[in-house]
DNA sequence: ATATATAAGACCCAATAAGTCTGAATTGGT
DNA sequence: ACCAATTCAGACTTATTGGGTCTTATATAT
């Protein structure tokens, strides 16, 4: 059961990244707010959302105070970005071995994907980020 | 690294239905041959071919001279028929949990993805079965 | 009968995904 | 100067699953 899974750390760092699109760009989200919020282990953030920053997706600041903003405009980050900025370079190749050629197929699917994700940015509409689980929706900014 | 990585699984039953598809229809393939044609770990192409003959796209003969042969004609199987047999339906949605309402995009790609692979049969000059690993090529049909 | 197939299901193993722990280094507030 | 809140870094652990084998039963042509 499941073909091409979705990664829980894709997952998670698409919503992590919705959800600093949500706050003021001026803000500082600290992975605990994120975290909670999204129903995502904080710790496990932490390392994801790094390869966002190494990525300069978003900014970090440390120290008290200190948290997450994006570094771009929210039309000006793609899933794509997101994705590789986590997974590495979007390729579904079947390597097996080098013997092989690829099937056509797969480059045309890996084509559309990679299209789909590059023109899909974190201004979208149709990226509605649900709130997580039970506790109350306590948003700050819009 | 690896986002999106194919199944060999799921290489392999292509491969298995495209080797068929190269066959006269009437003869019957043993795994034997099919493996061996394509440098795939016998006992396990049993299994995935299995799934391909309960999803009604290959029909199989038991005994001696028994084996397998394409239950349709060629352009009347596509991609979709042969991913959904060994791996159930295409849905890369990110289940985690059912309170966690799935991204629009998921959806979006999901369908480009399932119609790509509806739309391409065993009969498509796109798919070209490169012969395996090192043996000589012998290829009974054209 | 016997050799050759498929059918079915329990089982195993190694790789990877998912997540934790510990301990730094930074920064703002007092 | 100190403390609390944070990111940063990397080793470490655990859970899941893909990929594959083993065994035994069943069918069938010769």
């Amino acid at each position: 059961m499941g073909f091409m899974q979705i990664p829980r750390k894709v997952d998670y760092a698409i919503r992590a990244a919705m959800y600093l699109a949500a706050q003021d760009p001026a803000k500082n989200c600290s992975t605990g707010k994120i975290a909670e919020s999204q129903g995502i282990p904080r710790k496990f953030l932490e390392k994801i959302i790094q390869n966002l920053t190494r990525s300069g997706l978003v900014k970090s600041k440390r120290g008290s105070d200190g948290g997450y903003s994006l570094a771009r405009p929210t039309h000006e980050i793609s899933l794509r970005d997101i994705i590789e900025a986590v997974e590495g370079p979007i390729s579904l190749n079947v390597l097996m071995d080098e013997r092989y050629t690829r099937l056509g197929v797969w480059t045309e699917v890996q084509r559309k994907l990679v299209d789909t994700f590059a023109c899909t940015t974190l201004a979208d509409a149709k990226l509605t980020l649900p709130r997580a689980l039970s506790s109350a929706s306590l948003s700050s900014t819009a």
